[in-house]
DNA sequence: CTTTTATTGCAAGTGATTTGCATTAAGATA
DNA sequence: TATCTTAATGCAAATCACTTGCAATAAAAG
């Protein structure tokens, strides 16, 4: 389903300023994108549209379950199009790409920590870091 | 080697600010604690440290790899004695308990990471959040 | 076309951490 | 032990990534 056909069939109003975020995010592919990425996008075609309807709009979809969100180490969260499982992500601190990880890495992981600790549910809301093959 | 000793092996001088930073570490068990928490010990023994200094010590500790920090996702880092192997941490967050993930778990997630994405080296600074079995 | 109220932009606030800088105090040297 | 050098500290202000309050605006229901 459309993120705007979700956004309505929940009751909320279409403004221009989600129409436009929206559509950054469902032709996003499998890229991530900072708050501020967006805005950017967001200003190319509509520069009255704020930092604040960003982040709100933002939370909004992830309510929704449109989209997740996760949290670097130093800077700012990243946004993208939600899965069907978990995702688990992983960035090289020296060229700063972030990679995804596979859906059968993350089961494995997130069954190890259940079995581990003995949790009914894990979340991972962070992008790990390490060093990628390239650097 | 105690944290006192190393501090005057790297050539740093040893306040009465940074004596009582690292006899809190030195004797905190298995704890994790914020820097808040470190700040309010201090403070029960000398009201003058600042929590500036706390957190430079805690900086300093940590570049001589005495101590680890790790991120949760809402609030402050946490602090904690350096073990022999990279550490993961878990908490729940209904009762907000942190667990430690045993060093096996830590090392075979290591591993999928390095594999899944050909890292050389991965590294968490991060809590993940979950349910535990008593919640 | 009104009316209702959800949504927005703007400004100010927040929490955790960091930085600048003058003052203080380790610890090396005389 | 006193003096000197410079590292370490306390305090205030700055920063970064959001979050909140609120009056103005604009969806969409009537």
């Amino acid at each position: 389903m459309s993120f705007v056909k979700k956004l309505k069939d929940n009751g909320y109003r279409i403004s221009k300023a989600r129409e436009i975020i929206c559509d950054i995010l469902e032709s996003s592919g499998h890229s991530h994108y900072s708050v501020d990425e967006i805005h950017t996008k967001t200003q190319a075609i509509d520069k009255t549209i704020d930092l604040t309807t960003v982040y709100r709009t933002l939370e909004l979809l992830e309510e929704l379950n449109l989209i997740e969100h996760a949290h670097q180490e130093h800077g700012s969260g990243i946004y993208y199009k939600k899965e069907k499982n978990n995702s688990i992500h992983m960035t090289c601190y020296s060229c700063n790409k972030i990679f995804d990880v596979s859906n059968k890495t993350v089961e494995k992981i997130n069954n190890e920590l259940k079995r581990d600790l003995n949790f009914k549910e894990v979340r991972n809301h962070f992008i790990y870091s390490g060093l990628c093959n390239n650097c």
